[in-house]
DNA sequence: AAATATTTTTAGGCAAGTCTAAAATTTATT
DNA sequence: AATAAATTTTAGACTTGCCTAAAAATATTT
């Protein structure tokens, strides 16, 4: 099954305005998220019904059907390991590499995408510490977290900030803590909510307003 | 200037096969090379013409602007870029490339070039050979030649094969000569027209046939 | 419960890119 | 030079995906 482009970003949309395809999403949902309109939404969603891609009932919203989600988390995996080859491999920031992977997720090749998912050694989150899905589908189970939400004890690893500004980044740089660093929670200050966490290289105490603006897995 | 993929194409066609945009081509040929109808192909060059990409005169078919060689320049690299991606980092075999290079080469970032062309140490030739045109559209001047045109005392390297039937590319192997091998042409014999040649491994002598099949690039 | 506001759908249209069939032009053949 | 053959262009139609404007259905206020 091959699909167009169009098609496919209406998937995925879907999927993501779903919450992985469980509930029902509204046309005007859509439109806002595909930046088109309404009465374009329903043209489309006529065409994924036909499809057997989407359930549709006029005026009820739409939600997946199985292969559509099939075909939705499909796109969303090559979508994050492109990701992660942009931000791993060509040395790009996390967040310029959204736009590019919107294009590369359309490249039609399931050789290709096993391959790259191989090179890039299997990798189970994206720069944005969004799961990857497996070539059958499958998320792991792990799910990003932000780290004040961190027992003491946990080890886990960097995907994510919150607070993208120039300063916290430099602070975050500062202090050795980078995309993919492991760390583990040492101790919680309960007067405070500061945490002390181990990394490689050292051992440091981070405030509450730190950790609220990491996001870590947990492993 | 963005344009369409069909654009892309239609200019790419055109270039490789006015002989790099040099003379004109006839709406068949264009037709037969992007296995569409001539009617479809005199449409899609009114409208390259009237974006100054290709000049046009009814029935004396088409040859490419400056702008126009450009574009195709640059698709040019990409796919060619993409190719020894697929071939060096990912392990496909350089007759599996092509379809997913197609693709490829529409992707929208120079940055993404840019990084690419650096990340695989700026190649300057892909895995058939043909020369990459660097960052501003420039070739690099060596060139593909069959190896039985080479002169002793010449350093080469191998990049393509005529024959690629089974057969032939087990024999090369079996020699350790492979895509990318270097080599060093140590004599030439008038009588039969065979070749010493010299490998990092071993020296050893082949056949006229066998010059006659494999492609270098003169360093 | 009626009136109003919002959402969704329909109807009709447009651009890109393709197609077939027929007409125009060029090229080759006799 | 006239005719036949091949190439190229035109004309008209189709699909995909989008749009605007108006109508229909649902949701929210009063």
């Amino acid at each position: 099954m091959s699909f167009t482009r169009s098609v496919e970003n209406y998937l995925k949309a879907i999927y993501h305005l779903s919450d992985h395809g469980v509930s029902k999403v509204s046309t005007n949902a859509i439109a806002r998220r595909l930046k088109t309109k309404a009465s374009s939404v329903t043209d489309m969603i006529k065409k994924l019904s036909d499809k057997k891609l989407v359930v549709y009932k006029k005026y009820q919203g739409v939600h997946l059907t199985d292969s559509g989600k099939e075909v939705a988390v499909r796109i969303i995996r090559k979508h994050r390991l492109w990701e992660v080859f942009l931000v791993e491999k060509l040395n790009f920031a996390w967040d310029e590499v959204h736009d590019i992977a919107e294009q590369l997720e359309h490249i039609e090749s399931e050789k290709l995408v096993d391959r790259l998912d191989e090179f890039l050694e299997f990798p189970s989150h994206d720069p944005h510490g969004d799961p990857i899905p497996d070539k059958w589908g499958e998320f792991k189970p792990s799910k990003k977290v932000v780290l004040s939400d961190v027992d003491a004890g946990a080890i886990c690893f960097c995907v994510g900030v919150i607070d993208s500004s120039a300063k916290f980044l430099r602070y975050l740089d500062k202090n050795g803590i980078a995309l993919g660093t492991q760390l583990k929670v040492v101790s919680r200050e309960e007067f405070d909510k500061s945490m002390t966490i181990k990394t490689k290289g050292n051992t440091m105490t981070i405030s509450k307003l730190t950790a609220d603006n990491l996001y870590v897995i947990i492993n």
